[in-house]
DNA sequence: GCCAACGTTGGC
DNA sequence: GCCAACGTTGGC
């Protein structure tokens, strides 16, 4: 799950009340049902900063609820309000997250070098989602290299 | 249903 | 700040 640090880090999630809030302003379709249908409470993701000077996994987070409307949208001074959203049927869902580790810095560039890692989504060229499912192979495989050390 | 124009993402 | 890549919009 890919954020601007700029705009909500890791460190913002460890300090929200509960260490938890809404992931909102997912505006893209294929990213709101990764979130919305492929993912469930319990399933752990990483928290991706980009758009930054380090772009790269600098923690982990829990997903901690079902999907429900992103009130954002329905809020006409709200920056992610969508006019073509009402309540009654609601175009852009989310979830919850709550923090549960930082990590050191896992880096693009070095994310990009390990041939285990070639095909995850987020990688692919010309990649923009925000959201994109990660196999068990490569999860366990970064969670791998958090524990090693940086190289 | 096509496709050009436009806006956004995000690494560099 | 640049620009490649891609999604969305809207005219036809």
């Amino acid at each position: 799950m890919k954020s601007e640090p700029d705009e909500v880090s890791i460190d913002d999630l460890a300090a929200a009340p509960q260490r938890a809030f809404p992931w909102t302003g997912v505006r893209n379709y294929q990213a709101r049902n990764f979130m919305r249908d492929a993912m469930q409470p319990g399933d752990l993701a990483f928290f991706y900063h980009s758009g930054c000077k380090e772009p790269g996994i600098a923690g982990i987070c829990e997903i901690c609820s079902d999907s429900y409307p992103d009130p954002t949208q329905f809020s006409a001074t709200d920056k992610y309000h969508d006019p073509k959203s009402t309540p009654e049927q609601p175009r852009w869902w989310l979830r919850d997250v709550r923090f549960v580790s930082r990590s050191r810095l896992l880096g693009l560039g070095e994310l990009r070098r390990h041939p285990e890692l070639a095909g995850m989504r987020v990688l692919a060229r010309g990649n923009r989602l925000s959201i994109t499912p990660v196999t068990a192979a490569e999860w366990q495989f970064i969670t791998g290299q958090l524990l090693a050390p940086s190289n």
